[in-house]
This record gives C-alpha cells, sequence and structure tokens, in this order.
RNA sequence: GGGUGCGUAGCUCAGUGGGAGAGCGCUUCCUUGACGAGGAAGAGGUCGCAGGUUCAAUCCCUGCCGCACCCA
C-alpha cells in the first residue's frame, strides 16, 4: 500500500465531495424514521464567512451523525436573496464598474442584472459549502425568492390580508435614508452616542420664554407644539399658553402631557410629531398638527423654508449657528444617548410617519407562545428559551413592505375606478370589484424575512401537497445563531404553526458567535475577520471543522485564535500516520470476529476503552455537546490508541502466534475510530477508511455508526492495563531524571502481591518500558532507583552507578508532593462531621485512598532512609 | 433602566459539589522502523474579589469589581 507520511488536504479533500455527490449519498433514502433540517441560507452577497462556517459545520456533524445511524435524512440547503443587502451590493457594484447608478434603468433592468449576480453567487456560495464538506442534498437545492417560493409568499400574504392579519396604515416607522427604504423595528441596531444637549429659549406670546431642551435642534422645523408634565409645578402656570417658535415664527400651543419626563433637561420639551415616536403619539392625543420637514433622502424638503435642500446634519449646524447668533441658545450639555442605525448600512435611521405594510403579530404570537412554553419546540442551550419569549410577549407589528426593487412583489392592486385595494395570488389586469381596467400592483416589495419564516415548509414544495413535505414536515433540528432568533426562528415559528398547523421543528439549537482571539465580533470594518475559505486552503477542510467543533461549547462564543487549527491539523497528521502504520503491517492479514480471537491485556483493554467512547461520544452528538464529542475522540485516538495500543502492538506483531489478533484489533480499533471521526473530519476519515481491508459498503458516509459491544467492557483488564501504563511512566520518569536515554535498554526488578499477574506484568512493563530483564524480587536490590511504589507493585530500575544524592532528591520531590495530598485527607478524616454528615461512599473511598497514599509514603520513606544509611 | 453571559496556567480555551485539565508557548532529553506536523520527562494556577450555604465550594447563593452582548 503506498502512502505518504504527511496528511495532505488539498490532495483528498477534492476528490471525495464529488465522489459522495455523484453517488447520491446525501439524498434521503426515504424509508425509516426522518431526520430532517433546513439550512439557515447564506446571503447571495459574496464569500461565507467564519460564523457560516461553524453554522454548517455543526449541522453537517449531527446530519452525518443521523445517517449513519440509520435515519431518512434530509439536509436540505438554500441560498438567500438578501434584499437590501444584495441591492446594495448590485448597486455599488454598478457604480464602480459602469458608473451608473440604479435610478438609470428600469426596473425590470435591474432587476435582470441582479439575477445575472444571483446566479454567479449562488453559484460561488454552493461551491463554498461543498468546500466544507457538508452533507447536504443539492437536488433540492432552494433559493428564497425562485418560482415555487413566490407562490407560498403571495399564497401566505393573501390569506393573512383576507383575514385582516396584514393591514396597510400610515405610522412612525424606522427609514433609512440611505437605502430609501423602511425598516423593521428588528433591524436597527441601537447605539450609545455622546452628543450635544441643546437648551433652547422659545419666547412666550405674552412675554418671557420657555426653554426647551433637545438633541436635534434641526428638527424643531418641523415643531408643532412645547409639552409639560402636567404634574410639574414649575410649568403649570405655562399650559395653555403659546410659544413662538424661534426662526420660523409659528406659534405653538404649550400642552401637558404624562410623557414629559420632568428630570430630562428643563422639563419642557418640543413636540415634533413627524419625526419621533413619543411625539407622534402625543401629537394623537392632543390632535396636533405634523409638519414632515424631510424627504427620503433625510434632506430639508420644502416645509423647511430657507433650509430646504441641506442634510440633516448640515441643518442642524445651519440651525444652531442661526439660534445662537439671534441668542435664542441657552446652554449646550453633552448628552448620551441611543441612536438606531441601519443594520445593513450603519446609516443613522430616521424616524418617519410613513404609508406601510405591517402583519398584526399579537394574534399569531399566541400559538409561537404556547409551543415554546410546553416544550413543543425546544431551545438549546435552554436559556434561549426566555429570550425567545420575551420578545413575543411584547411583540409588536411587524412592518413587512419594503422600498426596494429587489424581492417579493407586495401582491396587492390598486382600482383607480372604485379605489379598492385587492391582494390576490394570480396577476391583475382587471378589478374583481368593478371590472376597471386601470390597476396597478403596488410598487413595494416584501421584507426578506417574509420568504425566509416559511422557508421549512416551502422549500418542501408548499403550497403543493408534495411527497417531500407530507414525510419530512416539520422538521427536526434548526442550526442557527442567536442573532437571528428574532428575525428568523421566531418568525418561522409563527409561519409553520399558521399555515402548517404545526411547529416547523423539534428543536433549536443556537450555537457561538465567532470572534477573533480577543473576543471582539469579526468584521469588515476591524479587519479581524478570519475567511473560512483561506484556513481550508492553509490548514485544510477537516481540521478547520474538528477546531470549531472542539471550540463549540454550548453556551460560550468562540474566540478564534489561528494556533488552534495548527493543533488540529497535526491531530489529522496523527490520524494520518496511525492509519498509516496499521496499513503497512497488514501482511498476512485475514478478518476474524473479535469473539473469535485470543485476546491479550492491551487488546481488551483498548477495546474496552473504545466501547466507553462510542457511548460518550454518541451521547454527547445527541446533547449537542459537539466540544465534548469532538475532545473525547480526540484523546481516545492520541492518548490511547497511538500513546500506548499501537506501541504495545509494535512488539507483537512480530510475534507469529499474536499477529493475526493484533492486526484484527488493530483493523478494528482504526475502523470504528474513524467512524468516530467522520462527521468532523469527513474527508480524512473516509480517505484513510476507504484503503482498509474489506471494509463493508461503497463509503463510510453510509456505513453503520458503531454501537457499543457490552461483552467488550472489561474494568479489571482497565485497570491492570491503567496500573501497567503508571509503572512504566515511572521507569521513564527514572531514565529522564537520571539521564538514561529512552533507546537504551535497562534491567529493572519488581515485587508484586499477587503472583497471578506477574506473567502479565514481566511482559508488558518490559515492553513498553524498554527493560531488558524485568525480575521478581522480594526486597529492592541495590544500586536501583525507584520507578513505582504502590500497595500492590514496586519496580525499580538497575542502575550501574547509583547516584546516591540525585536518587535522595527524587524520592525527596515525591514524598513531599505525597505529604501534602496526605495532609489534606488525614484532616478531612479527622473531622466528626465529614464522618457522620459525607455519604458512606465518600468516605469509605476517602478512607482508601488515605490508605494507599499512606503505604507509598511510608514505602518511599524507608526506601530513603536505607539510602541515607 | 431591564436582562443574559463571561473572569481558570504566559496565551487561547475546556471542565467539575469530594483528586485543578488541554493545545500552543517554555525547560531538559530523544533523528528506536506510523508520524520531528513526532516521542519522553518536567516547570507553571490563592480557578476575579468579599461574604454566605454545605461535612466539603473553583463549581450553588448574595454583593462588589472588570469585560462582552441583547432589549427598552
Amino acid at each position: 500500500m503506498e502512502i505518504g507520511t504527511r496528511y495532505d488536504p488539498a490532495v483528498i479533500e477534492k476528490k471525495w465531495y464529488r465522489y459522495w455527490e455523484e453517488n447520491g449519498f446525501f439524498k434521503p433514502k426515504e424509508e425509516g424514521k426522518p431526520f430532517v433540517i433546513v439550512i439557515p441560507p447564506p446571503n447571495i452577497t459574496g464569500r461565507i464567512h467564519m460564523g457560516h462556517a461553524l453554522n454548517i459545520t455543526l449541522q453537517d456533524i449531527v446530519v452525518r451523525y443521523k445517517r449513519m445511524k440509520g435515519f431518512d435524512t434530509l439536509w436540505l440547503p438554500g441560498e438567500d436573496h438578501a434584499g437590501i443587502a444584495t441591492q446594495n451590493a448590485v448597486e455599488r457594484h454598478l457604480i464602480e464598474t459602469r458608473g451608473k447608478r440604479k435610478e438609470d434603468f428600469q426596473r425590470d433592468e435591474f432587476l435582470q442584472i441582479v439575477r445575472d449576480w444571483a446566479k454567479t453567487y449562488r453559484k460561488e456560495i454552493a461551491t463554498q459549502i461543498r468546500s466544507l464538506g457538508a452533507s447536504v442534498d443539492w437536488t433540492r437545492e432552494r433559493f428564497t425568492l425562485d418560482e415555487g417560493l413566490n407562490r407560498a409568499v403571495r399564497k401566505v400574504f393573501v390569506n393573512l390580508f383576507n383575514e385582516g392579519l396584514i393591514y396597510k396604515g400610515k405610522y412612525m416607522v424606522n427609514w433609512c435614508p440611505r437605502c430609501g427604504t423602511v425598516l423593521s423595528d428588528e433591524e436597527v441596531e441601537h447605539e450609545e452616542e455622546v452628543a450635544k444637549l441643546y437648551y433652547v429659549r422659545y419666547p412666550l406670546k405674552d412675554g418671557g420664554y420657555i426653554i426647551v431642551a433637545t438633541v436635534r435642534p434641526e428638527t424643531m422645523l418641523g415643531d408643532t407644539a412645547v409639552a409639560v408634565n402636567p404634574k410639574d409645578s414649575r410649568y403649570s402656570q405655562y399650559i395653555g399658553r403659546v410659544a413662538i417658535l424661534p426662526l420660523v415664527g409659528r406659534e405653538l400651543p404649550i400642552i401637558a402631557d404624562e410623557y414629559v419626563d420632568p428630570e430630562f433637561g428643563t422639563g419642557a420639551v418640543k413636540i415634533t410629531p413627524a419625526h419621533d415616536p413619543n411625539d407622534f403619539e402625543i401629537a394623537q392625543r392632543h390632535h396636533l398638527e405634523i409638519i414632515d420637514i424631510f424627504d427620503d433622502t433625510a434632506r430639508i424638503n420644502e416645509n423647511g423654508g430657507k433650509y430646504q435642500g441641506m442634510d440633516r446634519y448640515e441643518a442642524r449646524k445651519s440651525i444652531v449657528e442661526d439660534l445662537e447668533r439671534e441668542g435664542f441658545v441657552e446652554k449646550v450639555e453633552d448628552h448620551q444617548h441611543s441612536v438606531g442605525h441601519c443594520y445593513r448600512c450603519h446609516s443613522t435611521v430616521e424616524p418617519k410617519l410613513s404609508d406601510q405594510w405591517f402583519v398584526r403579530m399579537k394574534p399569531l404570537a399566541e400559538a409561537a407562545i404556547k409551543v415554546v412554553e410546553e416544550g413543543d419546540v425546544q431551545f438549546f442551550p435552554q436559556r434561549w428559551t426566555k429570550v425567545y419569549l420575551n420578545w413575543m410577549y411584547n411583540v409588536r407589528d411587524w412592518c413587512i413592505s419594503r422600498q426596494l426593487w429587489w424581492g417579493h412583489r407586495i401582491p396587492v392592486w390598486y382600482c383607480d375606478d372604485c379605489g379598492s385595494i385587492v391582494a390576490s395570488e394570480e396577476e391583475l389586469h382587471k378589478c374583481p370589484k368593478c371590472g376597471g381596467e386601470k390597476v396597478w400592483q403596488d410598487p413595494d416589495v416584501l421584507d426578506t424575512w417574509f420568504s425566509s419564516a416559511l422557508w421549512p415548509f416551502s422549500t418542501l414544495g408548499w403550497p403543493e401537497k408534495t411527497e417531500d413535505l407530507k414525510r419530512y414536515y416539520p422538521t427536526s433540528l434548526l442550526v442557527t445563531g442567536f442573532d437571528i432568533i428574532f428575525f428568523w426562528v421566531a418568525r418561522m415559528i409563527v409561519m409553520g404553526l399558521k399555515f402548517m398547523g404545526e411547529k416547523p421543528f423539534s428543536h433549536v439549537y443556537i450555537h457561538q458567535l465567532v470572534r477573533d482571539k480577543y473576543g471582539r465580533k469579526m468584521s469588515k470594518s476591524l479587519g479581524n475577520g478570519i475567511d473560512p475559505l483561506d484556513v481550508i486552503e492553509e490548514y485544510g477542510a477537516d481540521p478547520m471543522r474538528f477546531t470549531l467543533a472542539i471550540l463549540a461549547a454550548q453556551g460560550k462564543d468562540i474566540k478564534l485564535d489561528p494556533r488552534f487549527f495548527e493543533s488540529h491539523r497535526r491531530f489529522a497528521n496523527k490520524i494520518w500516520n496511525a492509519s498509516r502504520f496499521v496499513l503497512m503491517n497488514l501482511e498476512g492479514y485475514e478478518r476474524k470476529t473479535l469473539s473469535g480471537l485470543d485476546l491479550s491485556l492491551d487488546d481488551r483493554w483498548i477495546l474496552s476503552r473504545l466501547q466507553k467512547v462510542i457511548a460518550q461520544v454518541s451521547e454527547a452528538i445527541e446533547n449537542y455537546e459537539f466540544n465534548i464529542a469532538a475532545k473525547t475522540v480526540y484523546d481516545f485516538f492520541w492518548s490511547e490508541l497511538c500513546d500506548w495500543y499501537i506501541e504495545s502492538s509494535k512488539f507483537r506483531l512480530s510475534i507469529k502466534t499474536e499477529r493475526q489478533t493484533v492486526q484484527n484489533v488493530l483493523v478494528h480499533v482504526l475502523e470504528q475510530s474513524l467512524k468516530l471521526l467522520h462527521p468532523f473530519m469527513p474527508f480524512l476519515s473516509e480517505e484513510l477508511w476507504s484503503k482498509l481491508p474489506r471494509r463493508s459498503g461503497p463509503s463510510i458516509t453510509i456505513s453503520p455508526w458503531p454501537e457499543v459491544v457490552e461483552e467488550l467492557i472489561d474494568e479489571r483488564s482497565e485497570k491492570l492495563f491503567s496500573l501497567i501504563m503508571n509503572a512504566v511512566k515511572g521507569i521513564r520518569n527514572v531514565r529522564a531524571e537520571m539521564d538514561i536515554p529512552q533507546s537504551k535498554k535497562v534491567d529493572a526488578y519488581y515485587i508484586s502481591k499477587d503472583h497471578s499477574f506477574d506473567g502479565l506484568l514481566e511482559d508488558y512493563i518490559a515492553r513498553l518500558g524498554n527493560v531488558s530483564k524485568l525480575e521478581a524480587v522480594s526486597e529492592k536490590p541495590h544500586r536501583s532507583a525507584v520507578a513505582y511504589v504502590d500497595d500492590f507493585l514496586e519496580v525499580f530500575v538497575s542502575l550501574k552507578e547509583l547516584d546516591i544524592e540525585r536518587e535522595k532528591a527524587r524520592i525527596s520531590g515525591k514524598l513531599k508532593k505525597l505529604s501534602k495530598e496526605l495532609e489534606k485527607l488525614e484532616r478531612k478524616l479527622a473531622a466528626e462531621k465529614f464522618l457522620s454528615n459525607a455519604p458512606e461512599e465518600i468516605v469509605s473511598e476517602k478512607r482508601k485512598e488515605f490508605q494507599e497514599l499512606k503505604v507509598r509514603t511510608e514505602r518511599l520513606e524507608r526506601l530513603l532512609k536505607e539510602l541515607e544509611e
């Protein structure tokens, strides 16, 4: 068998994905119990990032595990059209490449350009997902804007509209002046900013003035009142009087409203109903005039007089200058407050009064609350349940219209003849009410998340009654980040319950946020992102996946230090070379059943350990404890299989009578280990598995997951072998501290209390400790150093010339450590309270421990004393 | 203002009501035939601080300090 000494990911990762895909291994087998995941569709705006890599890796681990477990496994892939983000990206691209703006194109022309872009990027994203090794079924790939999904969107909209759960109305919304569209509340990110608080004098019509405090003096152009708190005695004589708006001259009533916080500023505030949500509400209560002073790009409009045409920041500067010049500014203070930003372009969001479409959420939320409260949908880790419920309890109506071109067009038509508004799944050319032909479709599109909310069933064919829908809905698991619990998870639950009558998934695993090694969010602006595609190129997809898995401790963010990739590339190399060792030693191999073999102690030990590892890894994956699963395989493979069993096997392979047994155990343990590794390192495990003799089936991907064989669990062998390992470590310690090279054979002696194990001890300790002759004695020979001591076994290494001082120092050092522990135990066992309160089990365990330590201490003390004589 | 999470070795991180762990880094040694991307042996921590609960606390509770995030 030709196999290189080094693991080279580039070579093996290329060939296997195609093999898997071409052979349809990722397609569900359509029999047995289904296990289904729909992928959180990545945006088509560019490359996948480390968050995607983590998200996809964790899903793939579960999916590959379930597939091997025999489930009818479907992992459905796709991409998201990402309305605002994609339109922004294409607009940017057009300006850079053609110097043209969106407005230079017809709507249809522009959409064609975006469709071409989407095609290219969908393909690119798919390639990137493949490079991660994701075992998704590409034959079922979907796009949030494809025809089938559009049908689903139209049907949902029309149904909700007809039920009165979707309505249109003029409300205060979040407007992004850069993107030129309204945003939902969730799409606004609040940040603390330090601003100026301006105290401005508003003269009173009948003399004197009132001082109002504001952080946005430019909005005064739209002021229509001044308000104070009715309980604020300072201002009671002002209520009902009239103020004159500086620079403008408009008369403003002074009103009283509970909303006004007497503690803020002077206790008197200006009211700008068109540009502040609270002011809008006050205006409703007091029937105030509403004056909009901004256009859609947040420039002052015709209502702003001489300031018309200025953007909001220029206007602020100019108005403050004018106010100061005319003596209206009382003072200016620093003031910290929260400012909303667009989650796509980060511009400051402008509160704006606008006619938009909304989903009435309250009635829809009821079922979505119940299903989580009752545990029908479960969050992992559990604490996210509270986050979800909190949001759902206080849910507000969802603004779903967007002033964009790229997206699902709102399926609503307006009739100019009779004025009716009709929602329809089909294109309308005539008014269904009056038959008039002057009908036109709403120009806006829907929030991208509206179509995403339907993803778990629209991808399976809904509203058609497909076989897939019948078989694979509801899905089993959703894996995603906490940042889209509100955007996506919550809305999927709402829509799934509403239109399928059933939850969209049973489990929601909320994974970590990937941060840089300093704990900062990875972002383009910080330039601290680690590109998963670069990592794959440098280290391989398998080591990257393994790294992400082993760091994915539940409930903690991942601080990613690239050194981890290096560590796990080494692990991959270790796996490679261990397999290489096995494959190089297969001459004369014949497959036998384990029960037909004459197993030795090390065989029984590794097989017993393997059973426990199988159980632990399986359980950890079932519980989404990816870090525990990965760590368990890692430790078993490296510290037990490689460090001990393979080392132990080397000698035995040369013994004719043992060779077959060892070969069979090696092949068995390796094969099982590769299977345990497969969900984490699919490429490497497939490559090595394919080289193993007499493997069953065409691919590890569809091979059965290891099952625990109870009969192979052997506590006694585990205990005995661990004694041997400790004795060998003792011998190695003597070597190291007495400057005896590892390669040099030494003589050694032992004293054992139970001679029935003598043969085993002699064999294993001699071989693993590189001892030429291990001889049973009844007393410590002169000129020997103590390697291991307990109440069952003592081991000594023979030294031609014993450096007495050095040996004394060694023993003293060990005694020092022992005495610390011994003291602790002694104190514990002397405490009456401990003896009477602690469980019996613990007490006897401590007693035993104490005895053991005591024996070792006394023995070492005696040995030390002998040296001194 | 309300809420959540985190402070463990020099660094990056696991973990647990009863013996403090890993990787990297560091020290010493080893080119023995799977692997020097390796092997062996070591050094290194008052588990943020202060109380409380408990026979027993790094772990549970309270407060404080520091960091991060979410919501209003």
